[in-house]
Parts: C-alpha cells; structure tokens; sequence
DNA sequence: GAGCCGTGGCG
DNA sequence: TCGCCAAGGCT
C-alpha cells in the first residue's frame, strides 16, 4: 500500500539519469545495464547525483564495457577520476572490474555482490536491485533520513542505524524492486530533504509521525562532530624551459592515494619546506582546501629551473584535470 | 565502533 | 565565512 503510492509517485516524477531505465521502459522490458548502474553506484557513494553525471557519461565513452576498464591503465582511470574525490573508490573500481571480467560477468545476487572490491551493504542492494530487479534493502542517507522521520526516531545514528534498517526492510515491496530503490531514494534527495523538507507535496505525509509531531526537519538526530584542525604546507611548481612540469605520483594508500600530484612538503602545524630541487624559489600565493578531516592551507612556490629533480617525474603538459582538487587549485594560480 | 577518506553546493 | 551535507567502504 505504501509502497505502490511511492511507485506511483515515482512514475510521474521520477529524474532521467544517463544509468537509469526510466519505469516505463522497464515495464516495456527493458533492462538496465548492469556496467552502467554499477559504475553510478559507486561514483554515487556520499557524492551528488550533479557531480556524477559527467564523470558517468566520461567513463562510459573512455570504457563502454567493465571489460574494457579493466584493460585500462591504471594511471588513465585516476586522472578520468581525478576531481570526484574518494580516490580509494577508483582504486577498487579497477580491482572490482578485473574480478569481474575474470569471472565474466557481474553476479547478480547481493550477497555475492557484497565480495567485490568497493561493493558495501548499500551498493550490494542497489545494484542488485536496481540492475537485477531482486527484492534488496538499499539503507544510504536518505532512506535512513526517511524512516527516521516516517517513524519519528528520535535516537540519534549511528545507534538508531539497525532500527531504521529494519523499518526499512519491512516497506520493501516485493513488486518492482528496482524502481521502488529509486523511488525511496528519489524521495529523499527531493522531497524528504535534510533542510526544509516538503511535507506538503510529499507522497507518504499521511503515515509520517515526525511531520505530524512536528519534528519531521530536526530528524534523524546525530551525534555532534569533532572540529576540523587547520595544517599547513608547501606546495612546489617546477617547470623546465621546455614546459614540462614537476610531478608526483602519491603512495598507494592513504590521503590521496595513487593520484598524480605536485611535490609538497608535509602538512602539520610548523611544515619544514622541502624543494623537490635546487631552484630560486619564488613564493606565488596560497591555495586553501577543506578535506574530510582537517583544512589544509598551503603555500605555493614557483621556479623555472634545469636542475635535477630528486624526487617525482617531468610531465609534459600539465593538466589540471588529472589531478586533485587541492593540487589543480595551485597549478591554476601558477598559469 | 570509530577514524580515515574529497568535493562542491547550500543556507 | 563556515558548518553541514550527499545514492559509503575499508581498516
């Protein structure tokens, strides 16, 4: 009952996205690709639908098949990722796709899903539902936000996160699974928002305890967070007569793991510089940027230089595109 | 369980 | 300007 008038709200409002088999094509029996809805996913995890379209539609061109990304260079597939963050993702995305081919085929169950590289509780259920059309619980963000709000749960996460799992899982119709993922999914990110949520043309407002109690926008309740300390560092640009630029590539784990990078200093409180070469370094300004977990304030040094490197790589024509956000940033300031 | 791990948009 | 937040996973 719910859920059919979730689905029927979702065959008039649903978003057409470059991975997605709009309901009534589905109904016609069209099937989605399962390359192409995994490759969402995963772009999707903790980041907006508006930043994913283009790298999808990039991916997709670069690497029409899951075969052909796993014969890509791993370097190409980090620049093509370079900008979306969450680098460790791209990382097991080329793990997830080698395993894949080599089994030939993504599996379509979530629990096998659930082994691959990168596939998670809730990436397992999306793909396997909204690729496969199996009967699965997609549990992200906006589902927890709407059950919390659905059933008025006032404990905050991530305690409340099996109870609202539950809840969850009790709504999931066992008639088109894909579509209701989507739908519940869909209702979050545009009518069940974080702030000021639009009860008043929402589908499900009839059943919902927290807009009737009135706390429907203070919900789900959450546990205040840690405050993000400032570090500092520098950042080297060196260029050679012929154009070409002084390189990185990042250690394989970590902050920024396996992307092509500028030489930097460490960033802590009291950086000691550390010039990739000896060069007459000129200071050019500062690049500010806000990871996850700390901001980041760096200064920018420039120098045309013949010397030696003794560290990194010359990369022929620089481009911002292929690196982090935080290094693009400095490269800019130095065109 | 809790820390680590990006980015851009928004109020 | 700044904290919050997004279709999380890994260790």
């Amino acid at each position: 009952m719910d859920a059919t008038t979730l689905l029927d709200w979702y065959d008039i409002h649903h978003r057409d996205m470059p991975w997605r088999v709009p309901p009534a094509a589905r109904k016609a029996g069209e099937v989605p690709n399962p390359y192409h809805v995994w490759l969402s996913e995963v772009m999707l995890q903790q980041t907006t639908v508006a930043a994913v379209r283009a790298y999808h539609t990039k991916f997709t061109a670069l690497w029409p098949t899951v075969e052909d990304l796993a014969a890509a260079d791993d370097a190409d597939v980090m620049a093509a990722w370079a900008g979306l963050g969450y680098y460790a993702r791209a990382r097991n995305l080329l793990k997830c796709a080698r395993e894949v081919t080599a089994r030939g085929g993504f599996p379509n169950t979530e629990a096998e899903l659930l082994t691959l590289p990168g596939i998670g509780p809730y990436t397992a259920a999306a793909v396997a539902s909204i690729a496969f059309d199996r009967k699965a619980t997609v549990l992200d963000g906006n589902v927890e936000r709407v059950m919390a709000r659905l059933h008025a749960i006032e404990e905050p996460l991530p305690d409340s996160k099996e109870t609202l799992r539950t809840l969850a899982a009790e709504r999931t119709p066992d008639a088109r699974p894909g579509d209701y993922a989507q739908a519940v999914m869909d209702l979050g990110a545009t009518i069940c928002t974080p702030k000021s949520p639009a009860c008043g043309i929402c589908p499900w407002m009839k059943g919902c305890a927290g807009r009737i109690a009135g706390i429907a926008a203070e919900l789900p309740r959450k546990r205040p967070k840690k405050a993000k300390p400032t570090r500092l560092g520098h950042v080297y640009i060196a260029r050679r007569p012929d154009g070409a630029t002084l390189m990185e590539t990042r250690p394989p784990k970590g902050l920024l793991g396996g992307m092509l990078a500028l030489p930097t200093s460490e960033w802590t409180d009291a950086p000691s510089p550390a010039p990739p070469l000896e060069a007459g370094w000129r200071e050019i300004g500062e690049v500010r940027h806000t990871f996850t977990h700390f901001h980041l304030i760096l200064t920018v040094w420039t120098a045309e230089t013949l010397a030696a490197e003794t560290r990194g790589h010359w990369v022929d024509q620089a481009d911002p595109g292929d690196l982090p956000t935080v290094f693009a940033k400095a490269l800019r300031l130095a065109l």
